[in-house]
DNA sequence: TATGCTTAGGTAAACGTTTACTCAAATCCT
DNA sequence: AGGATTTGAGTAAACGTTTACCTAAGCATA
């Protein structure tokens, strides 16, 4: 490169700053040290200061808008104060149980003294600086494994949150076999034998629940001696022919989805196929969001307390702050339950038309309640 | 208080941090000062080492696995190269175009070499210390009032990105008239006469865009010599009554909706009335999001690129890092598209069976696309 | 009155980088 | 060959906080 000629993008050049005031400003005008100032400011509890001194800090602090200097503080106390949430750039953030998810992540650690950032996929072996602003991680759906190995290498402690990757002080997981077993028993006391399992393609969408709903519905299904049709592989792009094969052929009389996109587009297939839900099939999804509880019906539907899930993974990272100690890999799982709508009924046909067609009907759950803010 | 007395929870105890290799331990490995290793490792134009020194330093560095101190070089250059992104706690930031937008916003400040943070509602007056911790900003949806207000008073630069609040150096809003021209036009070609518009109530949702759209709807329907009946302030709840004033009653032959949450729910309330879309009623709404490409039938909708405004509000923000003289307020308009399904139709009863009933017809809708992940 | 405790707050080092100066040696120019 | 420039790299200060250690006064006790 040549060394000489005139660069306009010479990163040499930085652009300058406003400055603020400092702990040294405030000290100057109270006349006192910086020291004293830190302490009062802080709080310290075994140090002594005059109620005049300290009232004057204080003060002069607000008068003059000083705010310390995280950079110089976390300097000194060789940390940051700051947890980082990783997440593919591809999910869905906020979007099912993710949002209040957050909430609850949010909530703990904010209680906790910390700082909550979720990272935008900066992070690369290119770039792995941002790994260092953080005292600790939590890892949501489906962060790049890179992201992974980077934590572990560097000893962060993190926190797995309905998600199964790398090696976590903990994992904090859905209990999908209590949801499973709930949707089950529900369709069982209806009447329904034949169940048929929409599940994500696996070849694009690898949560490790996509394996763990198909095996807890596998043995909850033989446990009840139902039986199940179709299940791994079926095609986002082919829902009527999943309604075709499963109802129609095979006379299932009940579908099951991974997910509500599963669940929204059989939904929008059925009229096609002159199939109306729940006379002539039931249908159940996991994941209780938007939009399945104004859904022509409103649907049944698996739920699980995002918030709930947030705040006991904002502790377990915590608690592994605290005492980084403790060995890792402990698995936590959230209870589900069934919240019962309009998408399901007695498998025979000419279901009474008490069902809960209408969207008012749907009011109190937890989808409902979002949706209308 | 008593200063005496054991408190388990001393703050005054902070927790351990294991430690990492510094510049130093480099420099001393490779028998040259830290300043050469900062020198190198910074790759600085205008500082002239060997070649065997240089490469040196580079396999210690790695070796090692040294990485700066990002507490220290911050505090040495004033600066802390993270955008904060905040927007409500309630809102939904990965649903709509929120998602896409993030993505766009990230690309660009990273090429800027800025890391960016999403910041989870830690920041109140209260507690303003992560203020500091942004060197700039981007406003999105219904950020708090505090926080535009501390960014105003810290005078920390920021954008808004589909959001109108405060001062920020620049807009980046969704081109709604743009949006309701070709919504009004395709309805006006089909030869509809008779619009309703169901808004979001301004009383539970106060965006910008709840006006501005009810305002350039009134008016292009003015210049088409069309009539708009009913309008603001539909409540969320009464989607049933909404259409049985609307189309039953005062024989509107198309609804447009504010968002995709009311037409998910008109959908809903239709069957229960005997409705059909879009014979019935032709439905067109704002937002090309989730799940309006795979609704039965698959919607009519406005839709804007969220990537497009994520990039110019980055760049805009990028700017005025750079030159913070410009003066703020400028307001960048992002055109919107009609994407045309299968929900809209010639007012006209028994429409013709050609329309997109089938999602397999919406193919290649953005929604559709995100939905198949 | 000497001793010891408490109160009030100062001193200075340290955290890890970066960079404006400085300077000796090597190289180039005439 | 002698001066001028370039090359290569060291020195030390500075960024803003925090905190271990120290001191000096005030007061009570023996």
């Amino acid at each position: 490169m040549d060394q000489n000629s005139f660069d306009p993008l010479d990163t040499d050049i930085l652009p300058a700053v406003r400055s603020r005031p400092t702990i040294t400003d405030v000290a100057k005008l109270c006349g006192v040290t910086p020291a004293t100032v830190s302490r009062v400011l802080n709080g310290k509890k075994k140090f002594s200061a005059s109620q005049a001194v300290r009232d004057k800090i204080i003060e002069t602090a607000r008068n003059l808008g000083y705010v310390p200097d995280l950079s110089a503080r976390n300097l000194h106390r060789r940390g940051t104060h700051i947890i980082g949430l990783f997440a593919s750039p591809q999910t869905h953030m906020a979007e099912g149980i993710n949002e209040s998810l957050l909430e609850g992540i949010a909530e703990v650690l904010h209680a906790g003294g910390y700082d909550v950032f979720f990272e935008l996929g900066a992070n690369t072996l290119e770039n792995p600086l941002p790994f260092w602003r953080f005292d600790g991680a939590i890892l949501l759906q489906a962060p790049r494994a890179e992201t992974v190995t980077e934590l572990d290498r560097r000893c962060v402690p993190y926190v797995c949150v309905n998600e199964r990757v790398g090696n976590p002080t903990a994992f904090v997981l859905a209990d999908d076999s209590m949801g499973t077993s709930r949707a089950l028993d529900h369709l069982a006391q209806l009447g329904h034998k034949k169940i048929a399992y929409a599940n994500a393609r696996a070849t694009y969408f690898s949560h490790y629940s996509v394996t763990e709903r198909y095996e807890t519905l596998l043995q909850g299904v033989r446990e009840r001696g139902m039986q199940l049709v179709a299940g791994h592989d079926v095609p986002f792009s082919s829902a009527a022919e999943f309604l075709q094969q499963t109802i129609r052929e095979q006379q299932a009389t009940a579908v099951i989805t991974y997910d509500h996109h599963i669940a929204v587009m059989l939904v929008g297939a059925s009229p096609g196929l002159g199939l109306r839900i729940p006379q002539d099939y039931s249908l159940i999804c996991f994941n209780d969001v938007f939009p399945v509880a104004l859904l022509p019906p409103p649907l049944t539907a698996v739920a699980v307390s995002g918030r709930e899930m947030g705040r006991i993974g904002g502790d377990l990272l915590l608690n592994s702050l605290l005492t980084p100690s403790a060995k890792p890999g402990k698995v936590i799982r959230i209870a589900e339950d069934l919240i019962v709508r309009g998408s399901t009924a007695p498998p025979t046909a000419a279901a009474p038309n008490q069902n809960n067609a209408h969207p008012r009907a749907a009011a109190g759950s937890r989808a409902a309640d979002r949706a209308s803010l």
